[in-house]
DNA sequence: CAAACAATTTAGAATTATTCTAAATCTTGA
DNA sequence: TCAAGATTTAGAATAATTCTAAATTGTTTG
């Protein structure tokens, strides 16, 4: 058991939600379950997958308002590392990534403990970062 | 006149492209120069419309192509802040991204002096890093 | 409870972003 | 000059995302 998950239970998410102003729906507990489930980065295209097993009438167009909401409402995170499909993320606590540029992998990374103060432009108003840090992971590493 | 621009030459660019075994096409050039002349992180479709005025023949698959060319080489980097097309900023020097997520617009910032040194998983080999900033930038925060 | 209203979902169309394909063109070296 | 390889081109194909209008669900009020 993760002792680090958020928890995945109605009560949480529709607090976040409703404070966003937004209704916990059957859709958005699936789709948040399908991200918690397999912590692997998916695309919308990938969560539409998974959660169609759980839930076969649920649309396209459903899956991206779902992953929309849980963004708005701070449970779960946009991840861009690349060209093509943006990536979505459950872990909340604060984290980077790890994109491995021969597999394509995103792992979490903890951030230290220094975060890095930068110096935004006067009257700039910062809400959040995103560090994404580029390389090759172990198993590419070991392969070559 | 832009102390901390790189050189637009021909000279520059047939090194860094060659190096990666690749050729300077006025294509490339040209290219690359749209990048330098509004350094506003544009997506390639915009790169495509700037690039048309001065090479109206110029195709989109080249432009695609050219800009992939660049980043290879080290004379462009790819930006992902959010959903949707890729932009393109041709400072190499090392800088973070600023997006204001009122306006969309994305401004360079400088890096701490003192780099985060995150500690990725053991065998790992970083690249490479993004460092992204979401917020309201100057303008917006003074129009509400 | 029933009507009215708002939020959400749905299928599918539409749009946007990117990649692919095959033919034409250009460069380089033998 | 010729062959080989790299690059460009137009346009088709694919992938990613957004939009639309109708149906459904939930909530609120009379």
């Amino acid at each position: 058991m993760k002792p680090r998950s958020p928890q995945a239970n109605g009560q949480h998410l529709t607090e976040q939600l409703g404070a966003t102003g937004l209704r916990l729906t059957p859709q958005r507990q699936q789709v948040y379950d399908v991200l918690v489930q397999k912590r692997d980065h998916p695309t919308a295209e990938e969560v539409f997958i998974r959660a169609k097993k759980a839930m076969p009438e649920i649309s396209h167009a459903t899956v991206y308002n779902c992953l929309d909401a849980l963004v708005k409402s701070g449970l779960a995170r946009q991840v861009n590392v690349e060209r093509g499909a943006t990536r979505f993320c459950p872990n909340m606590i604060e984290h980077g990534h790890f994109h491995c540029s021969a597999c394509g992998t995103i792992y979490d990374v903890d951030l230290p403990h220094e975060l890095p103060c930068v110096a935004v432009p006067q009257g700039f108003k910062p809400q959040g970062y995103d560090l994404t840090i580029h390389g090759i992971c172990l198993d590419c590493a070991k392969k070559k």
